[in-house]
DNA sequence: GTCCACATGTAACTGGTTACATGATTGG
DNA sequence: CCAATCATGTAACCAGTTACATGTGGAC
């Protein structure tokens, strides 16, 4: 039950459309919470019904029309119980580690390129939020508001720093493997 | 489409029934893929309609009866191909990042616990993984199967040892802040 | 013979994904 | 007027979660 939460964070950031929401969960909020145009419009619907948000000016049937929506109050109250409830971390799932283990009973053909195509990925990323944080993080004193956005950045950056560095000696790992291993 | 492969994966390391699956999904691979005892059962039934693995001897109703599976070759051939297949890494969500931004509009009130929560069990987390690396990795050459496993489990270190970074860096960000920042 | 742990399953639900449909506005 | 783009949606599906059901065998 997140996306809710997500989306009441974003409105509350800045009342928006559906369509400008999709665009925000591209950037900033989609780096650690992705929503496709689908799922945000269908949970808008809810929102709005159970009164934790309202369509703004709103006039007119709506296909093809923008309507942008804004928190009440009982949505803001929601979102406060749910920030500040205990959450347990959810058990981690990741296809390329499965991969690597099932590599070693099948045979690594195919794997190693693609490790190198992730820590490519993983670069990019690393160095997107690097630039994002030189242009609005500059040292210095901040406000709370800031540093906590920065805290939420800097986790960004240091677990692309990771997957890069991981990444990396696992291909210097494979270089030292013979050719092939198929345990057959 | 990962829980089958994983399950192959789990079949071919070793046949088993469906607990035991469940017990190892537990630990080892449950490590970096999760599953309960129900989607394990489903998925084996899948897999066997399929012809991808086999009830092992097989006699009697089964209801209540331990029922073990092997790993068929047109199973093995599956895993093969679904492990060289490129795959893109998947979205990042994660709800600990989402609820600090959110603190930074609604207050972080209760949050602060919450991460201090965290920190014990990534903590703890990280001195299994590194008790395991102590017992199953000595120091040493080792062989190629060998080595890829412990390129997975050097993975979950590495990641815990983030956490813990990160979180106990996010704790004394939090030790500076004002008391609370409810921005109403 | 009853209770409990072992073992295998069914059913209903929820959230995320993929594919597609439809209206409005604008530039050519 | 036509195509492209902006904008909002519907529908079907799939994987993971939660709750519950049922049979077996051994301990007491």
């Amino acid at each position: 039950m997140s996306l809710p939460h997500a989306i009441l964070t974003a409105l509350l950031e800045k009342p928006s459309s559906g369509l400008e929401l999709t665009r925000r969960f591209d950037r900033s909020i989609g780096y650690f919470w992705s929503a496709t145009h689908q799922q945000i419009y269908r949970e808008l619907g809810r929102l709005e019904t159970e009164g934790h948000i309202r369509a703004l000016p709103a006039e007119q049937p709506t296909r093809g029309q923008k309507k942008s929506y804004e928190v009440l109050p009982a949505g803001r109250e929601e979102l406060a119980r749910w920030t500040a409830a205990p959450q347990d971390p959810k058990p981690y799932r990741d296809t390329l580690l499965l991969r690597l283990r099932a590599s070693a009973v099948v045979g690594t053909e195919g794997i190693e390129a693609d490790l190198r195509r992730h820590l490519a990925l993983h670069q990019r990323q690393l160095t997107e939020y690097q630039e994002i944080e030189k242009r609005d993080f500059p040292p210095g004193p901040a406000d709370p508001q800031d540093r906590l956005q920065h805290l939420v950045l800097r986790a960004g950056i240091d677990l692309e720093t990771f997957w890069t560095q991981w990444l990396t000696h696992a291909l210097t790992e494979f270089a030292g493997l013979p050719d092939d291993r198929p345990t057959e």
